[in-house]
DNA sequence: TCGGATCCTTCCGTCAACGTCAATTTCTGC
DNA sequence: GCAGAAATTGACGTTGACGGAAGGATCCGA
């Protein structure tokens, strides 16, 4: 197989676009505006190279982007903690300090509260709607219980005030 | 008052645009990829006229536009039929036959239910996301109480195959 | 009837989020 | 060590959803 670069567990950019469902250029284009990060120093020409986990940032991104209606760039700002996290994970096993952790951890925590909050937020604004949407469509069953029972015609209850014609003809 | 049109309760497009929050540039924009119908015959060059029922229509294709993630095309379709209706209105209370009648409330009534179902389904995927958010920030929870309770360097539990760096060095 | 506020149409500009093309380079299997 | 597939950089093109300005018309109140 061709797929994982060399079995390291590697991907490279047409692999991740794949499995996310975009495009190499999409991707490409997510790390020139700081949304993925390349790990490490990459030589400049040097093929990309992805682990699972960034696999999973991408569809984070994308759920996000799609779910919360957020911009890119509102994005970098969300997700830009993990991001720091994720630049310093090489040095997390290492020598890092616990302090220092403990910094990213909490950076971390408050990223996710973030998104939390902003969900739970759109949740709201969804079941407002969902309330509006099902109300209008009890509405018009009622309105077609009503026109299929009674013969003559009933009062369509919307459209109340008959106003003039907004518009005079000019004949 | 200069807002309601010589008080026929008609609006003009300025009045509509801050009603609703946005501009009237926007508002003939819907206008003229056949989002909004100006009702009936406006003759080139006379100001356009609104009524109150038509700013609830703005801001519920406003709403579905944020909250459903909609482009403007995919709202034309979605609310087509409910523009036809509109179109029909003026001969609703007039010369409308029952069956008509029937016909155009029975189309409603599929734009409702295909908008719940919308609706719902955004739901569901905000629920998973909410589900996997929690779980995420939970994890960084318990690792923050490991750290802080524990004296030595704790697991991290994350990061757990220690690849060799993606990019070797050319020192 | 007239003045000022608002609106109309037309056209060009813009910004985000990529698409596309081309010339070149890197990997990888053999 | 080499061919072919896939990737890289750089540049420009595109599409959706409006913004903005110009030049003129409309509307409403006085």
């Amino acid at each position: 197989m061709a797929t994982a670069v060399a079995a390291t567990g590697h991907l490279r950019v047409g692999e991740v676009a794949e499995q996310t469902g975009t495009t190499p250029r999409t991707i490409r284009y997510y790390e020139e505006i700081g949304l993925l990060a390349a790990h490490g120093q990459r030589p400049k020409g040097v093929h990309r190279l992805y682990t699972a986990e960034d696999v999973e940032r991408v569809r984070e991104v994308m759920r996000l982007r799609d779910l919360l209606g957020l911009s890119l760039e509102q994005l970098s700002a969300l997700v830009e903690v993990e991001s720091v996290r994720r630049h310093l994970k090489d040095e997390w096993a290492g020598a890092t300090d616990v302090t220092d952790q403990r910094r990213i951890l909490a950076a971390a925590l408050q990223c996710a509260s973030t998104q939390l909050e902003l969900v739970r937020e759109r949740q709201e604004q969804l079941a407002q709607l969902e309330a509006q949407v099902r109300a209008r469509r009890q509405s018009i069953e009622r309105r077609l219980r009503e026109l299929s029972s009674r013969r003559p015609a009933s009062p369509p209850a919307l459209a109340p005030q008959p106003r003039g014609a907004p518009y005079p003809q000019t004949t």
